[in-house]
DNA sequence: ACACGGGTTTCGTGTTGCGGAATTCGATAG
DNA sequence: CTATCGAATTCCGCAACACGAAACCCGTGT
């Protein structure tokens, strides 16, 4: 076999495995061991193992009633989640340098994960002075303008779910009291942008805005974040009200409907 | 290690390294090896054979610039494609079981494959007589109504493309000649559906009409398959239009244009 | 120049993945 | 009810090969 030699990093098992799932994931139906197995020119003792370790993964599924493998909620799961993230991220960009430009401030993008939110996209001022997130970064919901954009507009029993959660005390100035965080959450749903002061990041402050998927779910935020100093009450009023129109921008190409529907 | 006690035939290489995949994947944004490596505990050494492997598969991309990780082509093709078929086969499923009663014949779902057609949902007549593909079968292009309608709707080159490889002759009835094959394929393009009369199976015959999606693009068709006998001439072209205009309908909900734009 | 962090390569070890064969299971038939 | 076939599981002994420590390389920052 002249398989091994492109390089010699590759793990056989792993690379047969993956071989198993492409053919069962394009096969588009439930397909049994043998045909595999077959197919593949792999064994029927080791298609098997395969086939179970890919479904115990949760990469394919095993229908116990026919014995035959499809495609499982992994792969579907991590489709969406990266469709989703690919497309805001393409939608955001230019709308993002734009903001960079007109604030010369570093503009933030990032997804609502499990109770934080994760950048997924960031565009940096060139600046000498910034104190940065990097994509991948995770941070807490309650802390951060990202994250109270998107509670803010989060279904009420999702929201109250995420605020029982303890909450961590990222700086001295953390909101921490449940009815503080509510207030300013209903503050957040009339004016339709998040401000956060120095609350995540000592000296640092934040204002962002939700992107509404097309059932109105908050599954975004985008931010322009600056040290506290340069960010006067004027300038952040103004620059909220930029981020909110430019959000509403992308939420509306993501098929939301606007609070007032036009035509 | 309390992870070998669930299911004695996974093998670990294969788990160990969908777990890479899986955190690749999720992470929304290229990651570096040692990133990978102190999140899931996994040496150094190990984590690297697994993501040359997952790249060398496709399922990830090796940016080689920054030495970083992502998701690969073959996941989001995979994704696509396993999305594409969900959706063909929900929107159509309830017009088939229509049909189906309606001309008391089995109703066939096919996508185009590389090359050929495969069925990916069937419905069933209720009647002795009758000879069945099943799904997950590939047939050629040629030799089947399903193919033909297809093919008739296809980009020029792209057709061209299929009608030069070599076309395999299933029954005597089989259309071999370039010639005769593009008359009938014309043919198709003004009707709207294609026949085929014990071309693919001796004794059968087959109606079919193509899906478009949003581009106007065939990535699948409808038919009806009966025995020669029990189709008429006149039976055949009622069928035909019928078909014609469900597999029309469900087009439409996948966003394709209708020739005649309405509103 | 040096240390450092991250990626790549080497190499000897023994784990563990492999696959042939035996076994079970289930459906169909006689 | 027994036979038979085809498919999925389980068993088992062997050695291939995955593993990971350590060495190495290379670019960066100090």
């Amino acid at each position: 076999m002249a398989k091994t030699s492109e390089n010699p990093y590759v793990v056989q098992p792993v690379m047969k495995a993956l071989r198993v799932l492409e053919l069962v994931a394009r096969h588009g139906h439930e397909i049994a061991l043998t045909a595999v197995s077959k197919e593949l020119r792999i064994p029927k003792t080791t298609t098997f193992r395969y086939l179970q370790t890919l479904s115990a993964a949760g990469f394919l599924d095993h229908n116990r009633a026919t014995d035959r493998y499809t495609l499982g909620p992994q792969m579907r799961s991590i489709a969406r989640a990266d469709a989703s993230v690919s497309k805001i991220r393409g939608l955001a960009r230019p709308a993002m340098t734009e903001l960079m430009h007109e604030f010369n401030e570093t503009v933030n993008l990032a997804v609502k994960g499990n109770g934080t939110i994760v950048y997924i996209d960031l565009i940096e001022a060139n600046r000498s002075l910034r104190m940065q997130a990097r994509i991948g970064d995770s941070h807490p919901m309650h802390s951060t303008a990202l994250g109270k954009a998107i509670l803010a507009f989060l279904p009420e029993a999702e929201r109250q779910r995420q605020l029982d959660l303890p909450l961590t005390e990222r700086t001295g100035r953390t909101l921490l009291e449940r009815e503080e965080i509510e207030r300013q959450l209903r503050q957040v749903a009339r004016t339709g942008y998040a401000t956060e002061m120095g609350e995540n990041e000592d000296g640092a402050m934040c204002i962002g805005a939700p992107i509404l998927d097309e059932h109105g779910y908050p599954v975004a935020a985008l931010s322009i974040s600056a040290p506290l100093m340069r960010m006067p009450h004027s300038l952040a009023a103004k620059a909220g009200a930029r981020l909110r129109e430019i959000a509403a921008g992308i939420s509306a190409r993501l098929g939301s409907q606007p609070a007032i529907a036009p035509r």
